[in-house]
RNA sequence: GGGGUGUUAGCUCAGUUGGUUCAGAGCGCUUGCUUGACAGGCAAGAGGUCACUGGUUCGAUUCCAGUACAUCCCA
């Protein structure tokens, strides 16, 4: 058979990714076996696949695959969130581009163009991820807003407010004015934006004196309703007790005081406006100052402004600057450079503003969340994600969870009445009649009587039950799939969401379960061009992923991801890895086409060579895979991987198969390729879950395989014990060959040209005999020699005190020669000073470990041993010269 | 302004309870190679005052404090 040189990914993938379907493979039901399974955070159903989504997605299905063939029973739930603002959003404006305002539409027409626009464009990234190989259970697919899920937001909604959890109050919220609506504090971003500072005069009331402010936003001057000192600043003592008034509107308004002003900030004083500013909102709490709010939700200024009536927020700036001058209030400006909150899903500035929200008391709920993250029931890996969590844990403010939108849960609560407290929470409209008849004593109340409050309730507040909710856990929380799957036992997610939503899982998982939502949180990095820039769509930094994995196939862009992305830290990604991840698939391809090029010769013997590398080869797997293991065991996937890598490219390839290597169109006795075939089937098992395509289709290739066999269900070797000692001295032995191939180069001998080779082991234990065979072959050495007297003409090295020499003839250098010799000589000698140095110091004696002294002792005695060595060789080289 | 995290080869990162034959890996770089599996390759190399300054210690990349810079969160 033929096989192209360069391996081919586009037909295989498919082909088995169809074929692990067909069979099955990827679904789980409870049974007898342990159970393994990851809920996928589930992504936006308007978004598509991003680098992010492959990190996160390539770490899960790699740790979902390792313990499918650990003989767990794996499941991987997959499904997206309805994304209540960005689907909203999204839908707004596609509606716009058919000349349709929302407006226009009732909630019920409008929620149905959501759907269909979810059912158009909702599945499009679960169809990538199966381009990436995810092994999920697809007949699980779960979407918050389904029956099951939003039944069970609505009833955990009722029931947290039965429980006093829930409340509706006024606060200040960050008010999106273009999507008209309330976001979460975790929404908002901060941003450093060149603004100006202005300076403005109130006039003392009934004086002629002038009180002078900073501010950045002088149109917020309409709703003033103070202006703040602080009490111990001696310039402003003598207003204490006065009032000012406001400028342009002449509203009379105290001065008050008090130490939150900071003296140094512009002049001193400080104008309060609590309706729209979050830090004058608790001032004037403190002051009982009236809050007069000037803006429409659109961010127009509204009558309470009184003057610039109508017009937006930016424009009012614009236009109250000059009126200020003109009334001889504005003092002066100067350029700022200030942080304004802007919304995540808009881009809008966010406009603080009271108002009337939904919220959830976190306090009360929280306390099992923080223990058993600090405790490691729940362990974050990497671990010092900890102290974020705990402090946000402890400095945990209400939840807002209600959003002035159409599309998501709406909150089961009904009003009755027009009194603010005149309603009730209930799952049904017809439990709520009855509540609200009961509650009114009207028993007269009708359902036409009832009016739902418009608002549905954050995407959080569904993804939060996510990991019981897939289970249908909350509606029924005595089912066999929760009590068999839950607690999950490994979540991957991105750092950026640990309190929107990895915290309150947690917190929902006490609640509702009294147990962990699962054992680990992995936290990967965020995905960053080489210039630590955040990916994204706007910046066109961020490559298509669909595309990437044409051009380097699935198993290469998942190396790739892989091997830049420790946890936790930032993966700057770059094309180059995945090169190297492709380039990795060709080499495991390309040694597959090396043995499969192989003629076994039934009767042919085993050569020595390869009797040894084979014992060797297996010890060295067997480390690689215990080491795995660990690596595993710590979440340090990429370091995993690493392992893998080099034990195939540079141990099995470069090592083990070129001393296995029959010369060319000879073949290969039968023992040793059978123990080969053994080895890349292990190698093969350790390599699936980071490239699932192409260890198949090896899998398949290798060795006959029945119909339904898959290397994906085939259960990973167990890890064996090994020879320790054999893995040193073989490194010992890629020394020596390491160090002939180098004195070829340097001489000038050609890689074919037969060498012989001379050894003198003053204690005859170092040196291993028994892997000669291997180092003739791959240094091509004639013969070998061990002597005891001095070679002539030869250039000597030593590893691990054993004496090597290579006669060359008259090449040798001796000045070169004696020059390196001198040089280690003389770091040998530093070396034993510092030991000795160590040793004679008798605190050190008295207060290391005993170990640690017994390690100097056999340090001094290597060198020592070393030094007698390199003195003889030069003494020698001298002698000669 | 308050708090968290980090600063180790050109780049991205390891460094496991402080002990110089361990300062490492991958990539990149340099120099040779039609070495009949692989140039998406083979072979051999070069590269670091472990940010800076003090302290603890017999001994510090490793512990502590401060400084600088980066980065994230909160206000």
């Amino acid at each position: 058979m033929n096989i192209a040189s360069k391996y081919d990914p586009a037909s295989v993938e498919d082909k088995w990714y169809s074929y692990w379907l067909e069979q099955g493979f990827f679904r789980s039901t409870p049974d007898d076996r342990e159970p393994y399974c990851i809920v996928i955070p589930p992504p936006n159903v308007t978004g598509v696949l991003h680098m992010g989504h492959m990190l996160n997605n390539t770490l899960q299905d790699v740790l979902i695959r390792r313990a499918r063939m650990q003989g767990k029973n794996a499941l991987w739930v997959p499904g997206t969130d309805h994304a209540s603002i960005a689907t909203e959003a999204r839908v707004v404006s596609k509606l716009a581009e058919e000349g349709i305002k929302k407006t226009d539409l009732s909630r019920e027409e409008f929620i149905e163009h959501a759907w269909d626009w979810t059912h158009k464009h909702g599945g499009i990234i679960l169809e990538q991820l199966k381009k990436l190989g995810a092994s999920c259970d697809w007949d699980r697919t779960c979407f918050t807003m389904d029956e099951s899920l939003s039944e069970s937001v609505i009833q955990v909604f009722v029931d947290l407010f039965n429980k006093g959890l829930i409340y509706r109050g006024v606060r200040m919220v960050n008010w999106d004015p273009q999507a008209l609506t309330a976001v979460s504090d975790e929404e908002v971003y901060h941003k450093e934006v060149q603004s100006h500072l202005y300076y403005v005069r109130y006039r003392v009331e009934g004086e002629d004196d002038y009180i002078t402010i900073a501010t950045t936003r002088p149109e917020t001057i309409l709703g003033d309703t103070a202006v703040c000192v602080h009490p111990e600043d001696e310039r402003f003592a003598k207003f204490h007790g006065k009032k000012v008034l406001v400028p342009l509107v002449n509203r009379p308004v105290p001065i008050i005081v008090d130490e939150y002003v900071d003296r140094e900030f512009g002049t001193g004083a400080l104008k309060i406006t609590p309706a729209h500013d979050i830090n004058d909102y608790e001032l004037g709490i403190r002051h009982n100052l009236d809050s007069i709010d000037i803006f429409n939700h659109d961010g127009t200024l509204n009558e309470a402004a009184q003057i610039l009536v109508g017009e937006d927020r930016f424009k009012a700036r614009e236009l109250i600057v000059p009126e200020l001058k003109k009334a001889g209030n504005l003092v002066k400006s100067e350029d700022y450079i200030n942080k304004v909150g802007y919304s995540e899903r808009t881009d809008a500035v966010i406009e603080p503003k009271l108002s009337l929200q939904w919220f959830l008391k976190m306090k009360e709920l929280g306390g099992p969340a923080l223990e058993h993250v600090m405790n490691d029931d729940v362990q974050l890996q990497p671990s010092k994600f900890k102290n974020t969590y705990r402090h946000w844990m402890e400095n945990v403010k209400d939840w807002c969870i209600s959003r002035q939108l159409w599309w998501g849960h709406r909150i089961p609560a009904w009003f009755y009445g027009e009194g603010p407290k005149d309603y009730v929470v209930a799952a049904t409209e017809a439990q709520a009649l009855k509540l609200a008849q009961d509650i009114s004593g009207n028993a007269a109340l009708k359902a036409e009587d009832l009016r739902q409050d418009e608002d549905v309730l954050d995407t959080w507040f569904s993804s939060w039950l996510w990991p019981i909710s897939v289970f249908d856990g909350i509606r029924h929380p005595d089912n066999e799939d929760i009590n068999y799957y839950y607690p999950t036992n490994d979540l991957v997610t991105a750092p950026d969401i640990l309190f929107f939503w990895v915290a309150r899982m947690i917190i929902a998982g006490y609640e509702y379960r009294n147990e962990k939502p699962f054992d680990t949180v992995y936290l990967t990095g965020m995905v960053r061009d080489h210039k630590r820039r955040k990916m994204s769509k706007s910046l066109g930094n961020s490559p298509d992923p669909i595309e990437l994995m044409k051009k380097y196939s699935a198993d290469g862009v998942r190396v790739g991801m892989l091997l830049c992305a420790p946890a936790g830290n930032d993966l700057l990604f770059n094309e180059a890895l995945t090169e190297q991840g492709r380039n990795f698939s060709n080499k495991i391809w390309n040694a597959f086409r090396l043995i499969q090029g192989w003629e076994v010769d039934a009767d042919l013997e085993q050569p020595a060579h390869s009797a040894e590398a084979v014992q060797w080869f297996e010890a060295q797997t067997n480390r690689a895979f215990i080491n795995t293991e660990d690596q595993f065991k710590k979440y340090r996937v990429s370091d995993a991987l690493m392992i893998v890598y080099k034990l195939f490219w540079d141990e099995f390839s470069s090592w083990y198969l070129e001393t296995i290597k029959p010369a060319y169109e000879k073949p290969i006795d039968a023992l040793t390729y059978e123990r080969t075939i053994g080895f890349i089937d292990q190698l093969l098992h350790m390599l699936h879950p980071f490239m699932p395509f192409i260890t198949e289709e090896i899998w398949q290739l290798i060795s006959e395989r029945k119909s339904g066999e898959s290397l994906m269900v085939s259960p990973m070797p167990a890890p064996k014990g090994y020879n320790d000692e054999l893995v040193d001295q073989f490194e010992d032995l890629k020394q020596v060959v390491t160090t002939i191939r180098s004195i070829r180069k340097e001489n000038n001998i050609a890689p074919k040209e037969t060498l012989s080779l001379m050894v003198r082991s003053a204690s005859g234990i170092a040196y291993h005999k028994h892997l000669e065979p291997v180092i003739k072959k791959l240094a091509k050495l004639g013969e070998v020699e061990v002597i005891s007297g001095e070679p002539e003409g030869a250039i000597s090295f030593i590893v691990r005190n054993v004496e090597y020499f290579v006669p060359v003839g008259t090449m040798v250098n001796a000045q070169e020669e004696m020059a390196k010799l001198e040089e280690e000589l003389k770091y040998t000698r530093g070396f034993l000073n510092s030991v000795q140095k160590k040793m004679s110091n008798e605190r050190f004696v008295q207060n290391a470990p005993a170990a640690v002294v017994e390690k100097e002792k056999q340090k001094m005695a290597d060198a020592y041993g070393k030094i007698a060595v390199l003195e003889a060789q030069i003494q020698k080289l001298k002698a000669q010269a």
